[in-house]
DNA sequence: AAGATTGATTCTTTCGAAAATCCTTCTAGC
DNA sequence: GCTAGAAGGATTTTCGAAAGAATCAATCTT
């Protein structure tokens, strides 16, 4: 039997079947996914060898997802050594989450100058559904499945994405998405962990008063309460990061 | 004779001598430099092939730099039908130099902030190495050669880039460098062309006010001339894209 | 004549192996 | 005992070819 060989639309087709994927964006896809959730500790080596059976895939397809997670700077390289994973440091985590105040708190301004209904309506949309699935794991005992802990965490961005979809600039959005991706990286490893005592948070009630001020186009309160969304989360992420 | 292999080092190290590239190193800063230089057109398809042949390499170490240049906008791919170079667009063009904008002003504020004397002396450094180089130029009557150019270019660079490096953020330094690429690229048509009639322009002028604002650490004032300054620039490319 | 189908060609994508380099360990010399 | 150097193994990087998909043109059908 000849060995059938993995094509992009072999593997991928067959559940979107509109869009196309190579390997490498899948693997890009998967990479992305397992380095943000914390399969691989930061700073670890990511052996070739090792993600090729881990993907089942070549060399190729992996290198070149590798060097699109580099410019995220969720991986890290040093010619001839390899690819690791990007370790964590409080310093580097602030520069993240400082930037992405920087630039989540523009784009929030374009946005609230812009949006028109249907961009209220997505933020109230997304507004319901996180609380709506947060809720409904808070009232359960048993904790949360992988699956389910993903759904909240797309969630989660569903909500700051919607706020600023409509700032219509490209590049803002993309580097929204890109610093998103490393800040949650921080922040994963708070999820499991209990919350530092004496800091009771209502993240619920912070989301809501960023929506309620966006909404009736307080420019400046949005912002301000925004910028202090990200920054306490890094506070409490920093915290946690002493604490081990 | 066994035909040798093109290596990192044997490529490269004969005149660093100090760091070793590998060759996707250099397909991608040489790829970057042609792109940027204007060597392939907008919208231009960049075959493989042809890659190859230019460069004398495979298809992995250019397939890799290709990617690394399309996280930052330098070039385009669509699954299954290759890669091309960015497109030119006025949209586009504004979207890259307001946040640039955005993102060297905020720099720039830290930079004031954090400033010492090392600063000072580097920004004045270059600011004259510069002028030196232009004056040179224009006393002339010959065209610059393209090395001559490319001097120019680099001094330019290394003024703007004087003013925010102790900034302290890694982030912010990286995004301005990738944004200036992008937006240098615009700039590279009007070099060649004369400048639109009835705007007398001097630039010198222009770093001079912003180098003077900002060593008497005047932030307000040094980053609405720094704003200025590259709204400026690309109002006029604006009107020479217009103009084609 | 317009549209669909087939076939040839071009190009991208993927693979596995070979080459080059790094890292560890072992040996020899002092 | 300790340092320098060399051999061996592990790993990355690079290559060239093979496989798969898109494009274009020609043919056939309606």
């Amino acid at each position: 039997m000849p060995p059938r060989r993995l094509t992009a639309t072999a593997v991928e087709n067959d559940r979107t079947g509109s869009e196309t994927l190579t390997l490498v964006d899948t693997a890009y896809r998967d990479l992305r996914r397992d380095i943000i959730g914390g399969v691989f500790a930061p700073g670890q080596p990511l052996r070739l060898e090792v993600l090729r059976a881990r993907y089942g895939l070549s060399f190729s397809p992996l290198r070149e997802a590798l060097n699109r997670l580099q410019s995220e700077r969720l991986v890290q390289s040093a010619p001839l050594r390899g690819f690791s994973v990007a370790p964590f440091s409080a310093a580097q985590m602030w520069d993240a989450v400082e930037t992405r105040v920087l630039v989540e708190c523009e784009a929030l301004r374009r946005a609230i100058a812009a949006g028109d209904d249907a961009w209220e309506a997505r933020i109230v949309a997304a507004f319901h559904a996180l609380n709506l699935k947060t809720k409904r794991l808070a009232t359960r005992t048993t904790p949360p499945t992988a699956e389910e802990a993903q759904e909240i965490e797309t969630s989660h961005y569903e909500f700051h994405r919607a706020l600023i979809d409509v700032c219509g600039s490209p590049r803002l959005l993309d580097l929204a998405d890109k610093l998103y991706a490393e800040t949650e990286r921080y922040r994963q490893p708070t999820l499991t962990g209990r919350t530092p005592k004496g800091t009771p948070r209502d993240v619920a009630l912070e989301h809501r008063e960023i929506m309620d001020a966006t909404l009736a186009r307080e420019e400046a309160r949005a912002i301000e309460l925004l910028a202090a969304h990200y920054r306490r989360t890094a506070t409490l992420v920093e915290a946690s990061l002493d604490a081990k």
